[in-house]
DNA sequence: ATGCCGAAGTTACTTCGA
C-alpha cells in the first residue's frame, strides 16, 4: 500500500489556464489529475508543456467546447474515449468522457452536460448521458478492482450543495430527475466521497465569476469522486482545493482532491 | 482580502457555461 494523490478539476480551458495548471501540479503535487472542460482539440492541447512537468496526458477533445483528459506520472494505459451507448446532442460526439488506468486505480474523468434549461432539448439530453454512465459504470463498479468517476456531473447532490435553493427555483442542477438520475448511478455501486472544506461550512467547487459569488461563498458542490468499494476502503482524506479558485485567471471551479491508500 | 464574468471563434458580436 502506498499513497496516491487523485484531483479532478474542471479547468475552463486547459490553454488559458495553462501556467495556473502546472503551477497547481507543482504545489500540489497530485499523481493523477481529471480534467474537464479544455475548450481545445486534442491536438491543441499543451502536451509538451505537462509533459515536462512530469506527467503523461491522454486527451479526448474536438474544439472550442467541452473535452476532457487525463494526467498522470504513475502510468497511463487503457485508454477509452467516450461511453458504450453515449448520446449524441445535435448530431454531433461530444468530448465528454476518458478512461484510463493508473497504478492499481481505474478511473474515468466525466463532463456531464449543462442541461442550459428544464425546458431545452439539452435537459433530456443531460439525463440521457447519465443513463449511459450509469449503464457503462456498472460494471467496474461491482468489479474487486479500485474504480473511481470523477468529474463535473452538473448536479447539487442535495440542496445542502447550493448556497441557498431557493436562488433556483426550477432550474437545472437541483431537480428531482437529476438527483434521481445521480441515484441510480451510486445504487451500481459508488460511493460520493464527500470532501473537507478548507474554510466556510460546506466543500463547494464552483463559484461562478459573477457578482462577488467566490468572496460571497455563493457556491454549489456539482464536481463529484464516485468510488466502488475497493476504492472508497483506501480513500484516507479528500478535500476541494479552495485556494486555487482566488486571483487573477483562476479556473470559476476549485480541484477537488482525493488521498488512495492503494 | 478571495472583489463585481470569462473563453473562444470571429472581428462587433455570439454562444456557452451554472
Amino acid at each position: 500500500m502506498r499513497p496516491m494523490r487523485v484531483a479532478t478539476w474542471n479547468i475552463n480551458s486547459v490553454k488559458a489556464r495553462l501556467d495556473r495548471l502546472l503551477g497547481w501540479l507543482e504545489s500540489a503535487q497530485p499523481d493523477v489529475v481529471c480534467l474537464q472542460e479544455l475548450k481545445c482539440a486534442a491536438e491543441e492541447v499543451p502536451v509538451a508543456a505537462i509533459e515536462a512537468a512530469g506527467y503523461e496526458i491522454a486527451a479526448h477533445g474536438t474544439g472550442r467546447w467541452n473535452g476532457v483528459a487525463i494526467l498522470s506520472r504513475v502510468g497511463i494505459d487503457d485508454i477509452v474515449r467516450g461511453l458504450e451507448g453515449q448520446p449524441r446532442f445535435a448530431e454531433a460526439d461530444e468530448a465528454r468522457v476518458i478512461a484510463a488506468t493508473c497504478g492499481r486505480l481505474r478511473l474515468w474523468s466525466v463532463y456531464v452536460p449543462n442541461g442550459r434549461d428544464v425546458t431545452d432539448a439539452h435537459f433530456p439530453y443531460k439525463l440521457a448521458f447519465l443513463e449511459a454512465l450509469k449503464s457503462t459504470a456498472a460494471g467496474p463498479a461491482a468489479g474487486p478492482a479500485p474504480f473511481a468517476v470523477l468529474g463535473d456531473f452538473n448536479i447539487c447532490p442535495s440542496d445542502d450543495d447550493i448556497w441557498d435553493v431557493e436562488e433556483w427555483p426550477g432550474t437545472t442542477h437541483v431537480t428531482k430527475a437529476e438527483r434521481a438520475a445521480l441515484a441510480e448511478i451510486e445504487s451500481a455501486g459508488l460511493t460520493d466521497v464527500f470532501p473537507r472544506a478548507l474554510k466556510h461550512a460546506w466543500p463547494f467547487t464552483f463559484w461562478d465569476y459573477r457578482n462577488l459569488d467566490f468572496p460571497k461563498n455563493r457556491g454549489l458542490r456539482i464536481d463529484l469522486a464516485l468510488v466502488n468499494a475497493p476504492c472508497k476502503n483506501a480513500v484516507t482524506d479528500a478535500w476541494v482545493d479552495r485556494n486555487e479558485r482566488k486571483g487573477k485567471g483562476a479556473s470559476d471551479h476549485a480541484p477537488v482532491v482525493l488521498e488512495l491508500d492503494l
